[in-house]
DNA sequence: CTGTTAGCGCTTTCAA
DNA sequence: TTGAAAGCGCTAACAG
């Protein structure tokens, strides 16, 4: 089918080492048996064979990104950023898609160590830190987004202690005092990160703490409309609402449409995560971006530091820095509001998208 | 590192031949060998290699997915679909994003045949007919959502005219006359084809065509903003809007947010293609779905169908079909009302979502 | 039914 | 600087 090595090196008269040496670069051949190789290769059309040269050598030029779906948006943009990376650099990727399940994730780790991919960046489900733990010993690994717990891989994190502070910080500097959180759940790193930034942001404040407005679910939009109801069901409903994940707040937003509850008129309301028409809805939603496009670049970095260091056999390229944070940063549109401190929470309907401009600047980091 | 054939033949002291039968399970072994090889495997953690495989048999266990972005919901969903349907398999997914750019797609191509994928699906560009045709000669490929003119390889579409149609005619049931429609480039198969069911549906009606109302463009939100503003601004407004594709779908909305353009009071949406939030929408989208999940899944089916029989050598597995078409079905919610055919297009703003029950039942297929 | 032998296409000793 | 030869891990004739 394809012109292979043996075939170019007949072309050219000389042994298949010779074609090798001369086709790989190794400046082990003379400079004019090299680019006469190089020349009759391209004549030929020849493209050496990953597969071949993978069982030599070990490598695949294979770099998987394990992520848990495609349906949040920063896993888009990682799995896009990524796939541009890699394959500027000559490598394909492997996307996998875990469903957050530790079984499943499982399965999938072994099945690409057995494909010898040169190197991975997972999001972690948590449960299986030995078998990634075990797994790095093979192949350069990332983790990113979450800490598996059970490992001290290196590990690339959004800021969420300082996402969240920031977010509701925000809000406080607005006027709002009572703020529901609607947050991830408590076992994973986010969840639980999002909610300490939002916990210290009160207490800075000095404001009382209040768990009838915290409430933590899985990141989909049923929780988010189930957790607004509970939250504006309550005797004194927040006049804010900070949504620590995008899914959840399409929940969110259902609820306060079939209510009726003008935003942020009625209700200021802040996003964890950027989404594409978060910039297109009105009132265009205000958010504190995690950064996915960064996470995603340094991830690939630290990656490819590794593999590159595990090439060259030059200790395990950690740098002895086992965490990366990358910053959030808060992003203001159209969705928060200043209030009168004094003022009850739920005003009359109406009063659209005018707080822009009232806005306070963004909080310095 | 790894536990090879070998060790395993070794340790169950037969030859590697002997062993490699056993465990690829060709009958060709008595069945005690056949399970004690099976059972010494398991317990010394035998995990074939499958690039050492893929160099004997020529495969890899790799499919190639080849979309233009992450971004479209629909690609989304197929490369899910795609990948969760071949991971069952055993199969894992590469997936590459072209960015529709030719130059891309032509690279991304000749790589995916380097490594020997066993399979591929693509979004083609359409310019790069002739290297496709090529590549088919030795790896099985299915076209998705768009057809390259330049070959006839197998393809699997969406039913665009009969969507495009579908969605045209709930609207003159609904009582539009003057029906914008924003569309995509008419050099692609689904531009065109979603034009063409807009003017069926429109001639069935006896609505004569008014060119003004069309506007064909890239799928982007940018495309989306500037020919609704254009559609808006024409001395006789549309009462309705179709847009073909959902990204321009979200310029749309900002548009009419900032005009506070009620939908449907002042003016009905519908969109081709779903995405998730639409549902979670206020008012929820109409939109006319084209079925990404059947149209992925299709794919695959073919996809396999095709190895399989390339596999068996009985044939190329065409079965003689080239094209499929997945049907596109009407998906009503909230963005349409039913209008007074002799009422001005834009009357008095408000009257909320409640078009929903008194909308016509889904037409017919 | 099983073992022996020969590669798949490439890299990499080891000699020359 | 080059060639010959070995071998990566596996499968697949071909004998026995």
């Amino acid at each position: 089918m394809s012109v292979t090595l043996k075939d170019v090196a007949q072309a050219a008269r000389v042994s298949v080492s010779t074609a090798s040496r001369a086709l790989t670069g190794t400046g082990l051949t003379s400079e004019r048996t090299q680019q006469r190789l190089v020349r009759i290769a391209r004549e030929l059309g020849y493209r050496p064979n990953p597969i071949a040269r993978g069982l030599k050598t070990g490598q695949s030029r294979l770099v998987a990104l394990l992520v848990h779906n495609l349906t949040n948006a920063s896993f888009q943009v990682m799995a896009e950023v990524v796939q541009a990376r890699l394959k500027a650099l000559g490598y394909q990727m492997l996307l996998c898609i875990g469903g957050d399940d530790p079984q499943a994730e499982s399965d999938t780790l072994t099945t690409l160590v057995d494909h010898r991919i040169d190197g991975l960046i997972v999001v972690p489900t948590g449960k299986n830190g030995a078998q990634l733990e075990t797994l790095s010993k093979d192949v350069p690994i990332v983790c990113l987004v979450r800490r598996d717990d059970a490992t001290d891989l290196e590990t690339v994190l959004a800021d969420d202690p300082q996402g969240a502070y920031l977010g509701t910080r925000h809000l406080i500097e607005l006027g709002h005092k009572r703020i529901g959180l609607i947050v991830g759940r408590q076992d994973t790193t986010s969840g639980r990160e999002r909610l300490s930034g939002y916990v210290r942001a009160l207490r800075e404040a000095g404001i009382a703490r209040d768990d009838a407005l915290i409430h933590a679910g899985h990141y989909v939009p049923e929780t988010g409309a189930t957790c607004a109801r509970k939250l504006l069901d309550l005797p004194r409903p927040p006049s804010a609402i900070f949504v620590a994940n995008h899914e959840a707040t399409l929940g969110v937003l259902r609820v306060t449409a079939e209510r009726h509850i003008a935003i942020p008129g009625d209700l200021s309301l802040l996003c964890y995560e950027d989404m594409p028409w978060f910039e297109w809805h009105r009132p265009a939603i205000s958010i504190v971006d995690n950064g996915a496009r960064d996470l995603a670049n340094l991830a690939v970095d630290r990656l490819l530091h590794r593999m590159d260091a595990k090439g060259n056999s030059k200790g395990n390229g950690s740098d002895g820095v086992r965490e990366y944070r990358v910053g959030a940063r808060l992003i203001q549109r159209d969705s928060c509001r200043r209030i009168d401190a004094t003022a009850p929470a739920r005003s009359a309907k109406s009063k659209p998208s005018s707080s822009k401009s009232s806005a306070a600047k963004s909080a310095k980091v």
